[in-house]
DNA sequence: ACTCTGGGTCCAGACGAC
DNA sequence: TGACCCAGAGT
DNA sequence: GTCGTCC
């Protein structure tokens, strides 16, 4: 089964989540390796599985975000000064601050170009495919899913299905899976459970909360549902809506917010070649252990499991493995 | 009393030895 | 980002 | 399962 997966997205997860000591791993020279860490093992675990990944990285974003992105810069600032403060609080009180000293270092986290690009390294030396969308990575899965290229979208975030993704795969991480099912939602289930089309949907996730653009105040999920069910379109909303109760936005601008939706900037994934190949296991010794100090024998043990799920001929299907579930309902916001 | 929104909080991987 | 809890506004 | 460790 192939499988488009947002790696910005996760790269940021294991920035965050993979630590000791509430810092990232590094190598001596203090550079950072927690997203390669994640990458390798997440992987072959995929791939043991008998999943085989497409990585997606993210373009440019759409002048639209810049809102959102200026929002969160602003609070990484936030976080910044409050873990300057805590710091020098930790100085005068000896570690009692440590746990929020730890807490805003995780606030300032940020995937930047040199950790996707030592992602993408990594990746070829696995033998992964990846593709650099020129936009939105979860556009550009959705699409991946649209032309067949791929089975489902794997992702923690509901936008995929607002870019019209058919089949989406929630907690593909096997450890989490563990604990809760993975999930898998069609696209045509959804829009039959909520009774709309996929230009309602669109319009009924811009009135929930998008990226693209603020949200009208006052209206949450129950009155959004109802409105887009009422009047079908945002148009016809915003003429019957009570302008005194819920004021609609100011420069709000739905339609192209809309229009990024529908057809957002992709490339053509009929000109996509998706080649899983042979892991090189030297290259991966190399890079992992040269640069970057990871224990060789575990390195290679890796490789090994490439390779032989690899070469095992259609590995068993992972529906076996999971629940699959065609909620009708993800009624939550995005 | 009930419904809904919105603001606050917390959390976020994978492996292997035992 | 999502999931959960709680306060408070609106009904 | 829990917990220390990965780099």
């Amino acid at each position: 089964r192939k499988v488009a997966i947002d790696a910005s997205m996760c790269l940021y997860q294991f920035l965050i989540a993979v630590r000791s000591e509430g810092a990232q791993l590094t190598s001596v020279d203090g550079e950072t390796t927690s997203h390669l860490m994640g990458t390798f093992y997440r992987t072959i675990r995929l791939v043991e599985q008998g999943i085989k990944p497409a990585y997606v990285f993210d373009g440019k974003p759409p002048d639209l975000k810049g809102g959102e992105l200026a929002k969160r810069a602003e609070r990484r600032d936030e976080a910044q000064k409050l873990l300057q403060a805590a710091e020098e609080a930790d100085i005068v009180y000896l570690l009692g601050n440590a746990e929020d000293v730890e807490k805003f270092n995780r606030r300032l986290v940020k995937v930047t170009k040199t950790h996707a690009e030592e992602a993408k390294q990594l990746l070829q030396l696995m033998g992964i495919p990846f593709i650099d969308a020129p936009c939105e990575a979860e556009a550009q899965c959705a699409a991946l899913v649209k032309a067949g290229k791929v089975y489902a979208t794997a992702t923690e975030d509901m936008d995929a299905l607002t870019f019209g993704c058919n089949v989406l795969l929630r907690r593909l991480t096997f450890s989490e899976a563990k604990k809760m099912p993975i999930q898998e939602f069609h696209f045509d289930k959804v829009l039959e459970g909520l009774e709309l089309n996929h230009n309602e949907f669109i319009d009924l996730c811009i009135m929930l909360g998008c990226d693209y653009t603020n949200s009208i105040k006052g209206v949450g999920p129950k009155r959004a549902i109802e409105l887009i069910k009422t009047h079908r379109s945002l148009e016809k909303i915003i003429e019957n809506l009570d302008t005194k109760k819920f004021p609609i936005p100011k420069d709000w601008n739905y339609k192209q917010a809309r229009l990024l939706f529908q057809e957002p900037e992709i490339i053509d994934p009929e000109t996509i070649d998706l080649k899983w190949t042979e892991p090189d296991e030297e290259g991966l010794v190399k890079y992992l252990c040269g640069d970057k100090q990871f224990n060789e024998e575990r390195v290679r043990n890796g490789a090994k499991k490439l390779h032989k799920a690899r070469n095992t001929s259609t590995q068993g299907r992972l529906d076996t493995f999971f629940k699959v579930l065609s909620s009708p309902n993800p009624l939550k916001r995005k």
